[in-house]
Order: structure tokens, then C-alpha cells, then sequence
DNA sequence: CGCTGTGTTGACAGGTCTCAATATAAGTGG
DNA sequence: CCACTTATATTGAGACCTGTCAACACAGCG
């Protein structure tokens, strides 16, 4: 379960070429580092299982959150470029992944070209993310970047399971959100206090509610993204 | 002269499919938007000569800078997996530019592998930058993102002209740079004026030269980035 | 030469951080 | 399964950074 399922329908080629790429699958535990920024670049991961954290630390100790990774994300892919890993991978619930070769990645713009076309898509993806996420951060308050950030982790699980409802498990701490959105933990516990006196989530334990989706969405103030199915400007396989 | 060259060296075979997806090229005045956030997506654009601003748009008003682009950069790419444009494209000197087809552009997975694993890297490198401006904009002060702010767009110059030294012209407002970094436009100008007075950099109109690259970086605290040329796991052309 | 946009500066307000103390939940070893 | 330890959530007070508003200087441009 791939999320380059997003862009195009895979052949059985494809498919198998996918296969092919990935090691035998293997867990780690919770809170446990798959690699660090700095480490030697030998592989990249899909992740099939649990969450995992992509961050980037600072001189002075701070990290940011740089991505939340949920299953069927390819991890360390922007480490490719890099002669050192760009971030460090933590998962935050046991996770299962498997290792994905280097050499083996770098076949497939051959073998494969409407795969890599995927891969290259789900990159640019992405990348628009992020320019969301910046915008988040760089221009509006607490409250408007933590009901982005809910709704975003909420239309990325839906992606994962359709039947996804309105409640969902969020396994981060405070503080990691904190992380992720550029706030520091109190300040996010005052904005999560904030949306349940005013009925928008509702929290219990680290199980999430969201009650008010318009409120959210007018809060969070991003454009809407729609992305494209099966681009026309790919040529079909075969 | 294409960003590419920065991860591969480009064959006679590579260079020519390079120049077929481009048509003619064309000019735009200073002010001028070439695409805006919302427009239907068809096509995306290298930008020859001249500065543009990538930006995003919020429903309040405000807007983001996500990228500076400069000669040698592919615009609008981060749209390809978008049914609407994903970004602003405005240009803040003349500029030249070209247009890519999209047909093209998905062509090139098939007749150009290694070219593809090119645009490919190039993403991933758009990827690392953002993740970065993301730890910069979310964990940090005022003065430590105008000096990764600075540093890296005189890096990126020194990539386009080698032979670039500490100072350099910067055709931005300071409101531009503001809502790059996340800040006011006055509270770019304190903090600029504080750069002078300690002597970091010196500032003459919209001329900028970086006096103490020590202190730049140690305020920055940014991990250094060092990209892989020809990167040894995509195999060689032939 | 007047306009408009940009840079500069000051006073003040407001949002977020820091520090610190408790309460609560989760995890651990016996 | 209990007692203990540690991590996380919650809350308050005050400091600090940045934003807001407003005025003025200055530059580029038609």
C-alpha cells in the first residue's frame, strides 16, 4: 500500500519492480531513531507501519518537525541528494519498514520510467506540503496553525483509510506538536484548551475529535489542494 | 545553463531532449505575475534571466514567499500534481523565461532516464531547502532567519556565478523579505539595522555584502548542506 | 515636479516564550 | 499487581519578541 497510488494505477510490472526494490521487512520499538541527521546516506525506507518523525535539529538544540510520517510514506527520500541525511527518522509508535537500495532506486528511472514519473510526483507533492506548512507557520497564529495541522494529519489519514471518521489517535505529545508547528508545548496545550471550551475538538487521552470542520478550515485559512489523478501529461504505459 | 547540472553532466542526448521541451523564449516586466495561485495548470516554465517570486496566498490576506527563484530554475513545478496552480509566479526584475510543455515533460521519463532522475534530485533538493526554512521559520528569532536567509541566497548565487563574492544586489523590498522569513516588514528593518551596527553586513540601497560569515552562520545554526554530485547509485548514461 | 512605493523610527499592544509548580498519565522494576 | 520513577499535561505570572499603527524621510518613476 504505496501512496504513489495517488498518482497513477501501478501495472503489474510496476508492481513488481516495487517489490523487488524492498528488503525483508523488520520492527522497531517506539521512540527508537532509524537514522540520523549527519548519518552516512546507505538506503532510504518505505514505512508499512506506525508513525514515524522526520526532524532537523539546530545548533542551540531545537528541532523542528519537518515531517510526520504515516504508513505506506517512503522515508529519507530527500536524503538522496545529500552526502549526509537531512534529518533524522524517530518513530513514535512501533513501526514496521523495510530498507529500499539505493542502486536498485537508481534502476528504476530505467526500468520503470512511469514509476519514477510517480515517484518524482509524489516528491513534488511534497514539496507543496511544506510550502503550505511554511506559510502556516511564517504567517499566522497559534490557533490557525494547530487547526491546519489537524486537518492536514486528518485528510492524510483519510487518504490511508477512506472510513476514517472525524475521531482519529493522535500519538504525539504536546511538545512534539509543539515541534512540528513552531510553537513551544504550553503554548499549544493553551491553544488545544482554547478549541475544547469553544466545542471545536474534543479531546480524550490522546484520542481526537474534530467537531467543527468549518470553523477549522476558516481558522486554518489555507487554499484547499486538489490533487491530480492519473495526469494527462503522462504518457499510459506501454 | 540548468540547475540539473548540478547532479549530473548532461549528454549530447540529454541536452538536446532539454531543449526540445522548451519553446521560445519570451520576456516579462518587473511587477508582472506570469501564473497565479488557483489558474489552471498548463504548462511550467524555466526561468533564463531576471528574479521571481513563488508565493502563497492566505484567505486572510497575507501571503508567503515560498521560493526565490533565479536564473537556471524550473518554475511552477510544484503545480504538476495540482488540478489548480499551487503558487504565485511573479517576477520582481525583468525577466526571460521558456515554456515547458507538460506532454514534454512527461515524454522525458521514457527518452531520458537519467535526465528524469534529474529533475527528480532537483525536487529533493527543493525538498531539503523548504525542510530547512521550516526549522529556520518555526525555531528560530528574527536575526537568525535574515542570516540564513542571506547565506543561503548568496550560496545560491555562488552556484550561478563562481566567481560571486561577499557582496551581492538584492532587488527585494524589505516587506518581500519579510514575508519570506516569516516577519514584518519593520521588523526586518530593526533587524537589518542591527546587522549594520555590529557590523555583519553593510548595506548600500538594494546592495548587500556579508561583512562576517562567522557570525552569520553561528546565528543561522542551520546544519550545513552538502549535495551529491553524480551520485553514485543512478547509473551511468550509455 | 509631484506621486507612489519603500525605508526608517518611535510608542504601544499583543502573542508567545520562559520559568516554575502541580497534577496526571505512562512506563518500570520488583 | 503494586510502588516508584519518569514523562506529559496543565496552569499561572512575568518577560520578551514581534506586530501594529502612525509619522516622516527618501528614492525612483512617470
Amino acid at each position: 500500500m504505496h501512496r504513489l497510488f495517488e498518482f497513477i494505477e501501478l501495472t503489474d510490472h510496476e508492481r513488481h519492480t516495487l517489490d523487488r526494490l524492498q528488503g525483508p521487512s523488520f520492527k522497531i520499538g517506539r521512540g527508537q531513531t532509524i537514522r540520523s541527521l549527519g548519518d552516512e546516506v546507505t538506503e532510504a525506507y518505505f514505512l508499512l507501519e506506525g508513525w514515524v518523525l522526520s526532524s532537523v535539529g539546530l545548533a542551540g538544540g531545537d528541532r523542528q518537525i519537518v515531517k510526520i510520517h504515516l504508513p505506506g510514506d517512503m522515508l529519507g527520500s530527500p536524503s538522496l541528494v545529500l552526502r549526509k541525511a537531512a534529518e533524522t527518522l524517530t518513530a513514535v509508535t512501533p513501526a514496521t519498514l523495510t530498507k529500499v537500495s539505493l542502486k536498485g532506486f537508481g534502476r528504476l528511472f530505467y526500468d520503470a520510467p512511469r514509476l519514477a514519473a510517480a515517484f518524482f510526483m509524489s516528491c513534488q507533492q511534497e514539496r507543496v506540503v511544506l510550502m503550505d506548512r511554511i506559510t502556516s507557520v511564517g504567517r499566522t497564529r497559534a490557533a490557525q496553525r494547530l487547526a491546519a495541522f489537524l486537518l492536514h494529519l486528518h485528510d492524510r489519514l483519510r487518504v490511508i483509510a477512506p472510513e476514517q471518521d472525524a475521531a482519529f489517535h493522535l500519538p504525539l505529545t504536546q511538545e512534539q506538536i509543539g515541534d512540528t508547528i513552531g510553537l513551544t508545548s504550553v503554548h499549544v496545550n493553551r491553544t488545544f484548551r482554547e478549541f475544547d471550551a469553544m466545542g471545536i475538538v474534543h479531546r480524550r487521552g490522546h484520542m481526537i475529535e474534530l467537531r467543527d470542520f468549518d470553523a477549522l478550515r476558516r481558522l486554518a485559512a489555507v487554499p484547499a489542494r486538489e490533487w491530480v489523478r492519473f495526469p494527462d501529461w503522462l504518457p499510459s504505459p506501454n
